[in-house]
DNA sequence: ATTTACAGGACCTCATTGGTCCCCTATGGT
DNA sequence: ACCATAGGGGACCAATGAGGTCCTGTAAAT
């Protein structure tokens, strides 16, 4: 199936939460796995993920923890997707040019590049401000309801 | 990483091969795989399922094999993916609601949604026809350097 | 100094994927 | 009628990668 990693899912569900309610201090791991009821160790190496690659800041010692590293307006869904799992494309010619066998006589190759392409902006339109829920910092808003932006997306999809 | 299977870029390989001439005779497998460069158990494999599946036609016997059962135009990527593969989206609860224990408390289910939406409608609109080398039935066009409309496609980028 | 919390890995298990093989049935030619 | 061809439907297996845990080190605050 054409799928992300369950992981990155995390990931992205734990960034969404971080964005939810920016305020400047730093929340831990251990908070963060309460609240997305995610287990611990998994939270943790998502973070330290994010972190070593500039999603966000980490701040060690007594009261550290995580925040974002820039406003959840700048974050895009590609760029999580990018730093958990590598690169956006969905046949590896795509993402390894020479590897595949068939690459030289392959009829497809270059119309898969452009769907590839396709793909990545879409995500690249997604910013993690979109994704966090209508009601910043309160629980439980009308459910399957909720008011999403995701102006740039809808638009493509005709 | 976000990929399809192999099996599946196979599969879109070997329908564009077939589509590539459409002459009415049938192509067997043995003639495909030798033509697409891919090994025949899996070449057979792929037909059978794309046969039955109702992308391709069969015939058993003497001078049988597969032809397409539509014209190029009429089918499209996200069939073929979905055929082979199941149904497209990047997220469990986007193929298989209930399973994901997050499901009830996820804040960032509703606009996964829709980014499923995007890519399926992507996908959705690239045919057959559009992967199909720019000179059909002949080979070896002008390498890197092929037309391919994908108009809609190219729309939605930007 | 001690406790808290991140940093960086090693490590393990399991599901899925990629790929092969085999036996059966249908069809066309001789 | 017979036989070669070609698809139909699986079972099966190895290898890869995902999901998840744990351990040891280091920085910061009190």
């Amino acid at each position: 199936m054409i799928r992300m990693s369950k992981l990155t899912d995390y990931g992205i569900v734990l960034l969404a939460e971080l964005g939810s309610q920016h305020d400047a201090a730093p929340h831990n791991a251990r908070e963060l796995s309460l609240r997305t009821h995610l287990p611990l160790p998994v939270v943790s190496k998502l973070l330290k993920a994010l972190a070593r690659e500039g999603v966000l800041l980490s701040h060690r010692g007594v009261k550290g923890g995580y925040s974002l590293s820039r406003r959840p307006e700048e974050i895009s869904v590609a760029e999580v997707i990018r730093v958990l799992e590598g690169p956006i494309a969905l046949t590896e010619c795509g993402t390894h040019p020479g590897l595949c066998a068939q690459e030289q006589l392959c009829q497809v190759r270059t119309p898969w590049q452009r769907i590839n392409e396709v793909i990545r902006d879409a995500l690249s339109q997604v910013t993690l401000a979109e994704l966090i829920a209508p009601t910043p910092g309160s629980r439980g808003g009308p459910p399957g309801d909720s008011f999403v932006p995701l102006d740039r997306v809808a638009r493509s999809s005709n």
